[in-house]
RNA sequence: CGAGGCGUAGCGCAGUUGGUAGCGCGCGUGGUUUGGGACCAUGAGGUCGCAGGUUCGAUCCCUGUCGCCUCGACCA
C-alpha cells in the first residue's frame, strides 16, 4: 500500500480517550469513523484486521468438522412469530422491524430461528447427525445504550455456529468441540480469555459459559478462583439455584474466596436442548424410524468487539507514558514493515521502491511512506497510527543495501540484508 | 427510560457578563529545512446542532427539539 493514496497519517494525537485509548486513536487517526452512536466505517487498516480474524476463525472452526453456510439478514418476521420470540425482541426494543407494503421483516439480531430453519431442510436422519453450521454476518441490534466504541454498538459482524444433535450427550460434545475451538481461536489472536459460568439470558437453553478477557473496558464483572482458573460472571448470582448450580457443574463451593474482575466478553456459548426445536417443530428421523426433536447448542464471538480489543490490547505508549499508537502482532498484521525513504534521495527512493516490490513477491504487503514534503520524523510517528510491527527507514545513515529494521514494540534493532528482511517478516 | 455532561472550521479546543468569532493540528501555494511530529510567508475553510421566544441586535439569555458521551436496566 501506497502511503500517500490513503489520507492517513499526519495525525497529532490529542485528549485521547483514557478508558478506550486504542478505538480513540482509530478515530483520531482515521482508521474508523463514526456515523452515529455504535455505528461505524472502517478504514483499510482496522477492515483487514477484522478480515484476519475472521479468516482464524473460519480456518479453526473448519478443522473442527464446522461447516460454513451464510443466512439472510432480512428475515420474515413469521420466523419470529413461530418461536415465539419476536414479542421478547421487538418489546424491549432490541430488534429492528422493517415494514413494506410487500410484507414485513425483522433485520436479525441473531439467528437461531434462521439456522434451525435451514437446518431443517438438510439434516432429516440420524446419519446426518451430529452437525454444526456456522456464519459470520451482519447482526443488528438497536442497542438501547451503546457503548466503548465498537465493544456495543447497533451494527456488528459475529460469528454464530449451531450444533444439532441426536441427544444430550451428543449435544454436550458438540458443546466441548466448539468450547475448544473457541479456545484455539483466541489463543491465534493472543487474546487471553476465561470461559466461566454465565446466564442464559434471552437464548435459553440450561448451560452456558462466557469466553472473558479481564480488561477495566469491560461491563462484566466475574469472580475467579485464582488457583484453578475457573470463574463465573456475578450475573449468575441472580438464579435462585445458583448454589446448586455451581457446585454441581462447576465444583465451586465457596464463592467468597473467589476474586472478583471486571472483563470484556468475547465470545459466548450455549447448551439450548430442545427450546426452538419445539417451538419449531425441529425434527429428524431417528433409528427407530419416528420423529425425534435436535438437541441444540449454540455459540458465538462478537467479531467487531475482538477487533476493538485486540487493538487496544496492542497499544503502545511514548516515553512519557502516553497512548501513541499500535504495535500489531507479526501474524495478525495486515501490513507488516513500513518503508519511509529519504524522498529527495532518488537511489534511497529506488531502493524503498526495489524492497517494496520484493516484499510483495514473496507475499509480504507492507506499507510504502511515498508521501511527499513531510518530514522523515514525522513519518517515523505515523508508523505507530497504522500499526506495522516492523519499520524501515531509509536515510542518511543506510550505505548500500545494509539495512536497520527496528521493532515497533521492543525497540530492538536489527541489521539486515533483503534476503534477512523477508525471513524476519515472514 | 432514570441521573449527569457535551454540541463553535476536517480533528482537538478557546471565547463573547448580548454588538454575527478565534487558537493548535491538518489542508493549498512559495521558500528555507530534513533520522524520532522544523520554520517563515501566504491562502482556503464556520448560516457557532436545529426551531421558536426575549431584544434595536442572539453563537451567548429563555423554551423546546435533535444528536453525541458517561453511569444504570439489556447483551457478542
Amino acid at each position: 500500500m501506497k502511503l500517500s493514496k490513503t489520507g492517513m497519517g499526519t495525525t497529532k494525537l490529542n485528549n485521547i480517550d483514557e478508558m478506550y485509548p486504542g478505538q480513540s486513536i482509530l478515530l483520531q487517526s482515521g482508521g474508523l469513523v463514526q456515523f452515529g452512536a455504535g455505528i461505524f466505517a472502517y478504514n483499510n487498516i482496522p477492515l483487514l484486521i477484522q478480515r484476519k480474524i475472521n479468516e482464524i476463525i473460519i480456518n479453526t472452526l473448519n478443522k473442527h468438522d464446522c461447516i460454513e453456510v451464510l443466512l439472510p439478514t432480512l428475515q420474515p418476521e413469521k420466523l419470529w412469530k413461530d418461536s415465539g420470540r419476536y414479542d421478547t425482541y421487538v418489546n424491549e426494543g432490541t430488534m429492528l422491524t422493517v415494514d413494506s407494503n410487500k410484507g414485513s421483516f425483522c433485520l436479525a439480531p441473531t439467528a437461531e430461528e434462521a439456522m434451525l430453519e435451514f437446518a431443517r431442510e438438510k439434516l432429516k436422519t440420524y446419519k446426518n447427525l451430529p452437525a454444526t453450521f456456522y456464519q459470520i454476518g451482519e447482526k443488528f441490534r438497536n442497542e438501547i445504550r451503546t457503548r466503548g466504541y465498537l465493544l456495543r454498538g447497533k451494527c456488528f459482524p459475529m460469528l454464530d455456529a449451531y450444533s444439532f444433535d441426536i441427544d444430550e450427550e451428543g449435544m454436550v460434545k458438540s458443546y466441548q468441540n466448539l468450547k475448544n475451538a473457541f479456545l484455539e481461536i483466541f489463543e491465534q489472536l493472543g487474546l487471553p480469555v476465561i470461559p466461566v459460568a454465565a446466564d442464559n439470558g434471552a437464548i435459553g437453553g440450561k448451560k452456558s459459559e462466557e469466553f472473558m478477557m479481564i480488561s477495566p473496558m469491560g461491563e462484566d464483572k466475574i469472580l475467579i478462583d485464582q488457583n484453578t482458573g475457573i470463574g463465573l460472571n456475578t450475573e449468575i448470582l441472580e438464579r435462585e439455584d445458583y448454589k446448586t448450580y455451581l457446585e454441581k457443574e462447576y465444583g465451586i463451593t465457596d464463592i467468597s474466596k473467589l476474586k472478583e474482575v471486571r472483563t470484556v466478553e468475547l465470545g459466548h456459548i450455549f447448551q439450548i436442548g430442545l427450546k426452538y426445536s419445539e417451538m419449531m417443530n425441529g425434527t429428524f428421523i431417528n433409528k427407530d424410524g419416528k420423529q425425534s426433536l435436535y438437541y441444540m447448542g449454540c455459540y458465538g464471538i462478537g467479531v467487531s468487539r475482538t477487533t476493538a480489543i485486540l487493538f487496544e490490547a496492542n497499544v503502545i505508549k511514548d516515553k512519557n507514558g502516553v497512548p501513541c499508537g499500535f504495535a500489531l502482532p507479526k501474524n495478525l498484521a495486515p501490513y507488516k514493515l513500513q518503508i519511509v525513504p529519504k524522498i529527495e534521495d532518488e537511489t534511497k527512493k529506488e531502493l524503498a521502491n526495489k524492497i517494496y516490490n520484493t516484499l510483495k513477491e514473496n507475499g509480504i504487503e507492507s506499507i510504502l511512506d511515498d508521501r511527499e514534503n513531510i518530514q522523515i520524523g514525522s513519518k517515523i510517528r505515523d508508523c505507530k497510527l497504522l500499526g506495522t510491527p516492523y519499520l524501515l527507514v531509509l536515510g542518511d545513515k543506510v550505505e548500500g543495501e545494509i539495512l536497520e529494521v527496528e521493532d515497533i514494540k521492543t525497540g530492538e534493532k536489527t541489521k539486515v540484508n533483503i534476503e534477512g528482511l523477508i525471513n524476519l517478516l515472514k
